[in-house]
RNA sequence: GCGCCAUUAGCUCAAUUGGCAGAGUACUUGACUCUUAAUCAAGGUGUUGAAGGUUCGAUUCCUUCAUGGCGCACCA
């Protein structure tokens, strides 16, 4: 990136050269006593119009507005919870400072000590006695009432983003407040919380093309992970009962407004239960989050009326599949068997590559004629094994696994599966996965002989729960880009 | 990776059929003692994303590239 030239840019190096001249720290160590802006306008929001308080405050934050009339003017000074008005008169400050107060900037933080009081249109604001510029700004803001709207802009400078759309930062502050509710409803339940490897020797936990980085010391290439979940049930074989972690996935693929090249992964493994108390874990969470934050259970997404009133809906995938295809998905279709799923794609005119598994093309037609249909919330169960390396079949179907996918708003929001804790079945999928990956699957899991190995020692039967959290605020913000709720999204370089 | 669309002043946006690049805001100066998109007056503001081509003349048409958005693909 270079030096930005612009004639205002220069404008304000001037300025600062100015303050420098004049023997005026341009930018103090620090401020004392500052309040929130919300506090002034809670505590003196009963005040009357025209009236003022004996009482002085201490307030500071950016000037983002100013207007000047003559021998008095009014700036917005925001913090971080608001703004406060402030009342800057000439008589009060005297000449020189009134001077300098006009030559500031929009964009300066600065530094006000003075009485409360509301103006006769009804405005909480202080009346300036002393003033201070704590922090010049070089820099100009964008247009006050049209804001900043450029994307680009907004992602790649996001503190920009964040001083001039206040709905930018209410959707952190969801977020925020989103993981917080969901740790204190799994510690209320007593898991314990953990982190695992970010940086792993061997992919495993998800069907996902990893980042590869390279450790000098040790020279060996390591994995930046796709999933905890390997070491999450390593440590349910460590008698750890229950453990979640709430963290960073990295997964080398395609980024849109539902992907985002890092990402942020909550997994949950609870010893002696299934998938079925899986999904009531997950109702209860998201059902709870709903209530803490909006008081409610009605949402709305893109448009859509959203009831999370639960229970919520339960449904088979290849039920589903029968309900929007209308074609016969029971028993006697064979979902191995290639030429078969190629005749129902032909028939639903679902394109698809002839070098694609058949499980791929089936996933495909799933996502064409059953995905749009899920607005409302439901849990789609029982999967077929070939999706679903590490899940455990159902006793009276080897070909299905017990597993759900949570669906709200049209896209995935949780997957989860009563955890496969067989060695001897764990070795022959971690086999059959690793002969996918030998013939150019990409995605494919290796053997990992270490994690058979601590199922050898024996893991209790378990179930495992994955929520992706971008997602859930995206949902629960009507955010329509993953984006909006990652801060830093990734960009190419400027 | 593919397709469509966008890129003009710091920001938000105009520019007729290819004919002098324009407004608001911000900024500078002046007036103004309760404004809040303050108001009024005056003033400067540009590599039209980059490079090339067609043309007497390109913001406008063509090619390539860059970045972004959306969709698809990849992927949960």
């Amino acid at each position: 990136m270079t030096e930005d030239v612009n004639l205002l840019i220069l404008q304000r190096k001037d300025k600062l050269k100015e303050l420098y001249d004049k023997g005026i720290n341009p930018f103090p160590h620090k401020f004392k006593g500052k309040c929130k802006s919300v506090d002034i306008n809670e505590e003196f929001k009963s005040l009357n119009n025209g009236e003022e308080v004996d009482k002085k405050v201490s307030f500071a934050g950016r000037m983002i507005s100013r207007r000047v009339m003559g021998k008095v003017s009014f700036s917005h000074l925001k913090d971080g919870w608001g703004k406060v008005q402030i009342y800057v008169g000439k008589n009060d400050i005297g000449e020189e400072n009134y001077l300098f107060y006009k030559k500031m900037d929009i964009g300066d933080f600065v530094g006000v000590e003075g009485k409360v009081f509301k103006t006769r249109t009804g405005e909480i604001s202080i009346h300036v006695e002393k003033m201070i510029l704590l922090s010049k700004s070089l820099r100009i803001l964008p247009e006050k009432w049209h804001g900043l709207k450029d994307t680009e802009i907004r992602y790649r400078q996001r503190y920009v983003d964040l001083i001039m759309n206040d709905k930018v930062k209410e959707i952190f502050i969801i977020r925020s407040r989103i993981i917080k509710i969901i740790r204190q409803f799994l510690d209320k339940k007593e898991f314990l919380e953990v982190e695992t490897p970010m940086m792993q020797s061997i992919v495993g936990g998800a069907a996902a093309q990893p980042f590869i980085t390279h450790h000098n010391a040790l020279s060996m290439d390591l994995f930046l992970r796709v999933a905890p979940e390997l070491y999450l049930k390593r440590l349910i074989v460590g008698g750890i009962e229950r453990v979640y972690e709430l963290n960073k996935n990295f997964r080398n693929e395609g980024i849109s407004t539902r992907h985002n090249p890092e990402f942020t992964m909550l997994e949950i493994y609870q010893s002696y239960s299934d998938y079925n108390e899986m999904m009531e874990i997950c109702e209860e969470m998201i059902v709870g989050i709903s209530k803490e934050i909006f008081g409610k259970l009605e949402i709305e997404y893109k448009g859509n009326k959203i009831d999370l009133t639960p229970p919520w809906k339960r449904k088979g995938f290849f039920e589903l599949l029968q309900e929007n295809t209308g074609i016969d998905f029971s028993e006697k279709t064979d979902i191995a068997d290639k030429s078969q799923i190629m005749q129902i794609a032909d028939k639903l005119k679902v394109k698809y590559d002839t070098n694609t598994k058949s499980h791929k093309i089936l996933d495909h037609i799933f996502d064409t004629f059953v995905v749009p249909k899920l607005v409302q919330p439901v849990f789609i169960t029982d999967y077929p094994k070939c999706l679903s390396p590490l899940a455990k079949s159902k006793e009276n179907n080897p070909e299905i696994v017990e597993r759900f996918e949570l669906f709200i708003g049209n896209f995935e929001l949780a997957n989860a599966y009563s955890e496969l804790n067989d060695p001897v079945e764990q070795r022959k999928r971690m086999t059959e996965q690793m002969k996918a990956k030998q013939k150019g699957d990409q995605e494919a899991q290796m053997l990992d002989e270490d994690y058979i190995r601590a199922l050898e020692y024996g893991m209790p039967p378990c179930g495992g729960l994955g929520i992706g959290i971008d997602r859930l605020v995206m949902l629960l913000t009507g955010s329509n880009s993953i984006r909006e709720v990652i801060l830093f999204p990734q960009m190419k370089k400027e």
